[in-house]
DNA sequence: CGGAGACGCGCG
DNA sequence: AAAGCGCGCGTCTCCG
């Protein structure tokens, strides 16, 4: 076994797994530069855990949903990482590529990706995937450049700082994303099953050929037959018969959305919608979801960090994203254990107040109820203002929030300039960057064409060009808010795991009692912990929270609150 | 028969 | 005058 190496400052490794327990490691300045000499480890766990034991690493390894999985399947945890194809997307999406998603290390694309017709075919160093270990070196060599590239590169932002700090947050978000996978939310599949049969009937049989509907679905789709005065049975969840069968009926509709039907008077709607609600459950979230994405009490998504332009994640399977609020009634800590619901209030708004470094919105801001501020200083309702902000943010002009949106404009001159600014630069087909430097995806060839100058501006003339340059607009504008709030609630959550973590060397697998993070949804996380060690656990995202609004937004008036609940189950939390 | 696309709806 | 941001995923429909 290796001795671990320790010098002054940082200690960055370079590593790269072989095709068994062992691999290949080589240790790095801060700068990147070479440390020392490359050296083969037979079991790499092993090494990372005494690493980790004798003090900070920082790990430099091509991606942590690969090389750190594997690592924490074999009991290894790590503190800190740089996420080479993380930061290499990073990097790409400043630097203008197109489709910074398909691009992999330095500029190779990853396995998969289709390659752009007018790139050479490049070598794949990463991506021999099943090559043996002759392809160590290589590799290693290969990481160890693109490592030193990045760094540089980072450096020449116009605030390497800020870039830094996204680049090691969106890293320790990949090690929370694998984290969270292997812990898994706590699910309780009997109260699923409960909550599904109650609403439902009891489960069909799993018979080969179409599914069986549910009693209650059958049931209803019978009754939304006659009540429509078919002859023959209508399935609702067909649209074409839907509206053949509404419009024959006499029913003039122009879709079957809820939101439209909601606002006819026939006693078929409530049917209708009903079978809609239940349809849903059962087709999302029913009880093959539960046969597919539970075990073992645990729900285990897979998180995909980064896969929102803005910065938020994506999810992969089982719409993890998407539960349900009806659902959270399954998720229940285990016994003796609580859960710990802590949700970013009005994130949104107030990262706007951030931004434009707006004074008198910042007042505003600095209450706990940021809509009800807002809506006394422009004399409406808490409703009223939540509408006008969110038009604000989105692009709309209001409807009825029409005249709070021109209140709002005129109370809050800088916010409101913040925006527009930002979907002016977006209709003229400039890219805008979040507050820590995330950059938004440059307008497609496309869209180029549509609103090039040779397309007649005036909307009459040319509708199309109109549109898509509004279009641009509403998304660039809204780009600023949303990825800066996933800024500031990536860097909190990354902030919150150290901490859980018991400090930046804490290591080894999670011991029995150990708080753990199991959820994070934009601006909300769930940790899973022991009764008695809840307050602990509050205390630690409130520092979290004011640690990461002083990172990233510096010294603001704003202030970002965060709400925690102490629940046995997560319906309990809001 | 499989893939692409539209639609609809869940979440923030 | 009207419609507004970002996702994942299931079903149906159309098309090759």
């Amino acid at each position: 076994m290796s001795v671990p190496c320790r010098t002054l400052g940082n200690v960055r490794i370079a590593l790269v797994a072989g095709a068994s327990t062992g691999g290949l490691v080589r240790p790095l300045r801060d700068d990147g530069t070479l440390a020392g000499p490359a050296e083969s480890v037979p079991d790499l766990a092993a090494y990372v855990a005494a690493q980790e034991a004798a003090g900070q690493v920082r790990w430099v390894w091509r991606a942590g949903r690969l090389d750190y999985a594997r690592l924490l399947r074999s009991g290894a945890r790590v503190s800190r990482c740089h996420d080479v194809e993380l930061v290499g997307a990073l990097l790409a999406a400043r630097d203008g590529q197109a489709n910074p998603a398909s691009v992999g290390i330095a500029g190779v694309p990853r396995r998969g990706d289709v390659q752009p017709a007018d790139t050479e075919p490049a070598a794949l160093p990463f991506d021999a995937g099943d090559a043996p270990e002759p392809d160590g070196p290589a590799r290693l060599a290969t990481l160890i450049a693109a490592h030193a590239d990045q760094l540089a590169r980072i450096g020449t932002d116009p605030h390497p700082a800020k870039f830094a700090l996204l680049a090691a947050a969106e890293s320790a978000g990949a090690l929370a994303a694998v984290e969270m996978s292997a812990a898994g939310l706590p699910w309780r599949a009997d109260v699923h099953d409960q909550l599904l049969t109650g609403l439902l009937g009891a489960r069909p049989p799993v018979i080969t050929g179409p599914a069986l509907r549910p009693a209650r679905l059958a049931e209803l789709a019978g009754r939304i037959t006659a009540e429509l005065g078919a002859s023959r049975p209508v399935n609702p969840e067909s649209r074409t018969q839907l509206l053949r069968a509404l419009t024959a009926a006499g029913i003039r509709v122009s879709s079957t959305r809820s939101a439209v039907l909601r606002q006819l008077d026939h006693p078929v709607i409530p049917l209708l919608l009903e079978y809609k609600e239940l349809t849903r459950l059962h087709a999302a979230n029913g009880w093959s979801w539960l046969d597919a994405w539970v075990s073992g009490g645990r729900f285990r998504p897979e998180y995909v960090v980064g896969g929102v332009v803005s910065g938020r994640w994506a999810s992969r399977g089982g719409g993890a994203l998407q539960i349900p609020r009806l659902l959270r009634r399954a998720v229940v800590a285990d016994p003796g254990w609580t859960l710990v619901v802590a949700d970013a209030a009005q994130l949104e708004p107030r990262v706007l107040a951030a931004l434009a470094d707006d004074r008198s919105f910042a007042q505003a801001a600095a209450a706990g109820d940021l809509y009800a501020a807002i809506a006394a200083a422009i004399g409406g309702d808490r409703s009223q203002a939540k509408v006008a902000l969110l038009s604000a943010m989105y692009g709309g002009s209001g409807g009825d929030g029409g005249r709070s949106l021109a209140l709002l404009r005129r109370r809050f001159p800088q916010a409101a300039a913040f925006v527009e600014s930002a979907a002016r630069a977006g209709e003229e087909g400039h890219v805008v960057r979040s507050v820590l430097g995330r950059a938004c995806p440059p307008p497609s060839a496309a869209w180029r064409t549509l609103t090039s100058e040779s397309a007649d501006p005036d909307e009459a003339r040319d509708p199309g060009a109109a549109a898509a340059t509004r279009a641009r607009g509403r998304f660039t504008r809204n780009f600023v808010v949303q990825a800066s709030a996933a800024d500031w609630a990536l860097v909190m959550l990354a902030l919150l795991r150290t901490r859980l973590g018991g400090g930046p060397t804490a290591t080894a697998v999670p011991q029995s009692g150990q708080p753990e993070l199991v959820f994070f949804q934009h601006d909300e996380v769930i940790v899973h912990c022991p009764i008695e060690r809840a307050a602990e656990v509050s205390t630690a995202v409130q520092h979290a929270a004011a640690e990461a609004t002083g990172l990233v937004f510096g010294d603001t008036g704003v202030s970002f609150p965060m709400t925690t609940a102490v629940v046995g189950c997560y319906a309990d939390a809001k």
